[in-house]
DNA sequence: GCGCAAGGTTTACATCTGTAATCGTTGTGA
DNA sequence: TCACAACGATTACAGATGTAAACCTTGCGC
């Protein structure tokens, strides 16, 4: 386990990524600053987005720094952590823990376009010389 | 969109994809029948496999078939579509619908295993005389 | 100096989920 | 025939989640 797993328990529910994600784009942002981006897409009021990073914060999931009278809000979560372990989570629960499968259903399916399969052929290319 | 695709919205919770499974690998179980193979294993009653399948039905993810005095359940969401349905989700919210993404990632925190690797290639050889 | 705006914190509240217990009906064995 | 067991249906209830309003403090403009 690298040091930026994730290992706290917690996990981050849908709406709390969309915050994850503003801060991952750019972290130390105010509560304003990712409601300007993330209000307008989802429909949310500045309210929402305060309980989110409280709750986040709780979590673990966010630092935050005082700057005079407001915080500024950084993932302590690395985008990677999070994003591997839904991945891990999905593989799991889904293909009986094995990622080849999920990349058989995929292909399976159709949901890779000629490009991803050149992608992950590449990508195999690179990972056994 | 293929006929075996869910798209009632209608989301399969975890626990009721403890249910789905038992049904989707033998269809037409009774209520105790389901719960012989995953109250065990879960820890549950009879009671929560009994609600389960009842929201399920209301879901329509399954069918109630009446036989006698009791129901036999029989999954309506083909498990393939379940499934490709949250691996698209997935990959849509995490990898920005780039299902190469995912596999790049799951190739670099080595959640492949040589042996994926070895399936994964055989696959694209298979798709791609 | 003082009221207002901006911030965080607390409280609210409906829905969804997990996990049952209870209720009401009905076939069945004694 | 009659109590009981087996079923589905109804109700329960705590915790998580989504979505916010209300509240309290404090720096700032007038």
């Amino acid at each position: 386990m690298t040091p930026s797993d994730d290992n706290s328990g917690e996990r981050i529910t849908e709406a709390e990524y969309a915050v994850m994600e503003a801060l991952w784009d750019r972290p130390r942002q105010t509560a304003a600053e990712v409601c300007e981006e993330v209000c307008g897409p989802r429909g949310w009021s500045l309210a929402t987005v305060k309980t989110l990073l409280s709750r986040l914060v709780q979590k673990g999931a966010l630092a935050s720094e005082p700057d005079g009278r407001r915080f500024l809000y950084t993932p302590l979560v690395a985008r990677e952590a999070y994003v591997g372990g839904e991945s891990r989570r999905l593989v799991e629960r889904l293909f009986g823990g094995s990622a080849a499968s999920l990349v058989a259903h995929l292909a399976e399916t159709e949901a890779l376009t000629a490009a991803d399969l050149d992608e992950i052929e590449a990508l195999l290319k690179e990972l056994r010389p």
